[in-house]
RNA sequence: UGCCCGAUAGUAUAAAGGUAGUACGACAGAUUUUGAUUCUGUUUGUCGAGGUUCGAAUCCUCGUCGGGCAACCA
């Protein structure tokens, strides 16, 4: 019998705090949220959370819903609800309720009306900048106005005014009176309601006063009996106010918890950095395939398998972090080495006549998966006389652990024969421009009788029935580990390199007939997909990620 | 210099007072009809100083360093 292995994998202090939770019966069920505003597109970081949330709910028996904080009329668009929408579902996570801030908007605004009532809010006519003055510094207390002491009757009456669109935008605010003279700013008097006349993305121009993140969120995940309220570290600041508005209206109890957000190397990852590298145009669009999006990502060939494998790996902390990209790519291959279709294609051609081979084509059958769990089968490639090779893969005077091709030397040309260079042509100019070949006929893949043992091995195709094909190669968008805290403007770190362009390279004929949901490693290059901008006639690919490839260390060695 | 978080190999992440482990990376080797994959091995770490304890990464104290907080943003 084999010995029962129970090797569990630690708990997050997520995991542990929800166990014990569930444990002590303080829930029956979890509840989980994701609370995208609606101002730009999701990126990794935001993978992170989604990851966290829907996965918590998951391992737990729970539910998580999709809510948008859309609670800023100014700043939110429904093309970015989509986009998110999207996101979310292409992850591979189903919400249980698609909610909106916006939704509770009525709700909202009689919780205030009750703060009111308590005596524990009120609306402030100064200007916003006699507010900051009047909230003093963190060593110095704020101060009270006079209207702080306005009555309960003044300040319901004044509030319906703001409601009512009586007061122009900024003229007036509802303020919860906390603790002016608290050690944590968030706690002194801090604005709850604001007016803002703007068309809102779902509620149109049915208010004009909106809450503020702090009297929307929290009160958000109590009306929707969220259990566990899962934000960011910048909010833990923010936890006392959560707390307090819970106690004062009292209402359903949901926790807030925090982690350290996602930050991955030679990217950036705050939507403010990624709106001006799109607007700016150091990139086509937020899915441009170097974007660190998840709609780029998936246009990059990113499988989302590859994105929560990801997560699961990288663990959740509250120290800040800087996650290596090489463990996102990891993650990447990892996948897609079983999963990838593997196909042949040439990305910068030297002819090559074999000059013993006859005038015929022989169809060459070779394994779409070797590496697939699941996934199997095979395919027919041309062979003939008239092939391609890659120039790299010639050197007419090659270092000593070179194991391609070189004058006399032997190879195998994957899934045919193996070939000798006998004879290297030039043009007028000394530049190699063919390679004349013979093949040792009875070397056939999968029926070698030569006994000939090679070191290479070469992919190739056949120049007939050759496909044309575009490819997109892209790299890291920036040169550095971390642009955001590179000293200056962190658009001065961006990789010029980050897109080579290979207009025409030559793929086996069955590539003709790719589609998007599939994912391809061109053998010995890399893993690539087919882009959207394609068209039937002209096939365009993006690289996803290059193989690793170890010979690129050991020939800068030499 | 008020309050709040945090600090374990290069990067992440475990060890809940009892042998500091894992992954990625790096390096070396084996296998290989992809210089890929796979496999094996090596390397490097508890921020500092005190204290409690038979025993401290873990508890306490004081430092140091990093991050956050003074938007009618979220």
């Amino acid at each position: 019998m084999a010995e029962i292995q129970a090797e569990e994998r630690s708990l997050n202090f997520l995991e542990e705090i929800v166990e014990e939770d569930l444990k002590s019966g303080r829930y029956k069920n979890i509840l989980t949220r994701f609370p995208p505003e609606p101002n730009g597109y999701l990126h990794i970081g935001h993978a992170k959370s989604i990851c966290l949330n829907f996965g918590l709910a998951l391992k737990y028996g729970g539910k998580t819903n999709l809510r948008f904080d859309d609670t800023n009329p100014t700043k939110e668009e429904t093309e970015y609800v989509d986009s998110i929408i999207e996101d979310v579902k292409w992850l591979g996570f189903i919400p249980q309720q698609v909610l909106y801030a916006s939704d509770y908007f009525e709700q909202l605004y009689q919780l205030a009306v009750k703060l009111i009532k308590k005596g524990l809010a009120y609306v402030d006519d100064s200007s916003s900048e006699e507010i900051a003055i009047q909230k003093g510094t963190p060593t110095e207390p704020g101060m009270a106005n006079r209207y702080r002491d306005r009555t309960v009757e003044e300040n319901l009456h004044l509030f319906d005014g703001m409601r009512s669109g009586q007061y122009a935008d900024g003229e007036k605010v509802l303020r919860a009176k906390v603790d002016l003279s608290s050690p944590n700013m968030q706690m002194r008097d801090p604005i709850i309601y604001r007016i803002k006349k703007a068309h809102h993305h779902r509620t149109g121009n049915q208010w004009c006063i909106y809450p503020m993140y702090d009297f929307a969120h929290g009160q958000s995940d109590s009306i929707e009996n969220i259990t566990h309220s899962i934000c960011t570290l910048e909010f833990i600041p923010h936890r006392p106010l959560y707390d307090w508005f819970i106690e004062k209206l009292d209402i359903f109890p949901s926790h807030q918890y925090e982690f350290a957000r996602l930050n991955l190397s030679f990217t950036v990852m705050s939507k403010r950095k990624l709106l001006q590298l799109v607007d700016e145009n150091y990139v086509q669009s937020w899915d441009d395939p170097r974007m660190p999006t998840i709609s780029g990502l998936r246009r990059r060939g990113y499988t989302p398998e590859s994105i929560r494998n990801f997560t699961d790996r990288i663990g959740v902390q509250k120290r800040d972090n800087l996650i290596d990209v090489s463990l996102l790519e990891f993650c990447l291959r990892e996948d897609l080495n079983k999963n990838a279709l593997r196909k042949m294609v040439v990305f910068d051609p030297l002819p090559v006549t074999i000059t013993n081979y006859p005038d015929t084509v022989e169809m060459m059958t070779t394994e779409d998966y070797p590496e697939g769990g699941e996934k199997k089968g095979s395919r027919s490639v041309p062979f003939s006389r008239e092939l391609f090779i890659e120039r790299e893969d010639f050197m007419e005077d090659p270092p000593k652990k070179f194991f391609r091709l070189a004058p006399g030397k032997r190879v195998r040309l994957k899934s045919a024969y193996i070939i000798q260079c006998d004879e290297v042509v030039k043009d007028s100019e000394g530049k190699i421009i063919a390679l004349n070949c013979q093949y040792l006929p009875e070397s056939k893949s999968g029926a070698d009788l030569s006994g000939l043992k090679v070191q290479g091995t070469l992919h190739w195709v056949s120049r007939a029935q050759a496909v044309p094909v575009t490819l997109r190669l892209y790299d890291r968008l920036f040169k550095v580990e971390n642009p955001a805290a590179s000293e200056g403007d962190f658009k001065e770190y961006i990789n010029p390199d980050s897109l080579e362009i290979i207009e025409k390279a030559y793929a086996e004929p069955s590539l003709s007939g790719a589609v998007m949901e599939e994912r391809y490693q061109f053998l010995r290059k890399g893993y690539f997909c087919l882009d959207k901008d394609s068209s039937p006639g002209h096939l365009i690919f993006n690289r996803t990620v290059s193989l690793k490839d170890t010979w690129v260390k050991e020939a800068k060695k030499a």
